[in-house]
DNA sequence: TCGTTAGTGAAACAGTCGTACCATATACTC
DNA sequence: GAGTATATGGTACGACTGTTTCACTAACGA
């Protein structure tokens, strides 16, 4: 009886939504022109998502879901050498077709650092890549849990990404990855030809998600 | 003739709102609540910065300067193994009390990627890392001005940085700079075992500022 | 046609924002 | 005292914010 609900203008206002997120930045969405660019009313959008939060936070679902959907069909297996598979994550990453989901990443990192309540499981954003990278990297690891190898490959990609994006040093940052991927595959050459007490198999998986100076 | 100004004020005001924008952010930065923690009005910031924009600048600077200081006095020249001075940078960019600058860092470089009109030197706040680096780890460069090893120095901490400061993980991110560190010395020990052919010294001193897709 | 539910436009509300205007107070020289 | 430049308080403006309220239409089953 009555009008039958129509999910699918929900997930149309998301897709678009998304999209001007991606394209407009996080930080100053206002629902009015957000409202303007996709032919709806504010009206809408709060209709649909009860607020604007909870709008924020399905665009940002949304995108994260795109960028794993991306991701995975991109990463299949371990092929090719250390070198290749890491240059083909940086120019997969760094490429102009990415920069919008660089951009947001970045915005909702800076923003979580000022609001950690917003972002419950944003914890999860980074070692969600362990199992990934650690597979596409098992050659070079120090064991099968190895967490730190994923760690280091993912913060040279970030901190390149945040060169790059700062920088635009495209020529720079492409030689500094490949001097980081000589330097792997060094390592997976010569696994202990200089033996450091430091080395050992890593056991901690999951570390606790930051409880220290902020009590909420 | 005429009430002598006093400098002073604003240098005073300066500190205390560079102070506040190292606790609170720059995200939600509003002048009337910054006049309230400051004892002053809103009228009396733009009277003393003439607007919230130059305010802000002025602010930045002042943050960028204190960090400057603090870091000179730190790393004075090379000494220990590349090790020790790698965790010793490390150390001091990930203490506790480099939070807050750390915070802002990121939070500057979200904003500049969605307003990069607003900040027109921020790349020169990359490249000015290579002179120093590149004094500290002149044994492991590949030449007098090579960049690409400060640039993967500092790509590797700023990753470590950012998965830090999100997930708190110190224990993991700790030890992935170990490693890196690790990699990094045994380049300086082996350095041409496996020659290859990409590796040469890099010319490019400083890299054009991003022109590309915004052309404003 | 009527009842019922979904969708939607317009307007208003209560608040914040940066900033401008106007008056006045303060501290100095002459 | 007058003259003058600096410093400051108060207030209001216009533009924005997310959200709410009211009225209304659209599409269905009975």
């Amino acid at each position: 009886m009555g009008r039958p609900a129509d999910p699918a203008r929900r997930e149309r206002t998301l897709a678009r939504a998304t999209d001007y997120v991606l394209a407009h930045g996080l930080a100053g969405l206002s629902l009015r022109p957000l409202a303007a660019a996709l032919d709806t009313s504010p009206r809408m959008l709060l209709y649909d998502f009860g607020s604007k939060q909870e709008l924020v936070a399905a665009v940002l679902a949304e995108a994260r879901r795109r960028g794993a959907v991306r991701l995975t069909e991109h990463l299949p297996a371990q092929t090719g050498s250390v070198q290749e598979r890491l240059r083909g994550i940086w120019a997969w990453m760094s490429a102009d077709e990415r920069a919008p989901f660089v951009r947001l990443f970045f915005e909702v990192h800076a923003d979580g650092l000022v609001h950690p309540e917003n972002y419950p499981d944003q914890g999860q954003a980074i070692t969600d890549w362990f199992d990934t990278l650690g597979a596409t990297f098992r050659d070079v690891s120090t064991g099968p849990d190895d967490t730190v190898t994923p760690t280091l490959v993912m913060a040279v990609v970030r901190g390149l990404l945040f060169d790059l994006t700062t920088t635009g040093a495209r020529h720079r940052t492409d030689r500094a990855l490949d001097r980081f991927a000589e330097l792997l595959h060094r390592s997976a050459d010569e696994p202990d030809a200089h033996p450091h007490p430091g080395r050992q198999v890593v056991v901690t998986r999951a570390q606790p998600h930051r409880g220290n100076d902020r009590p909420n």
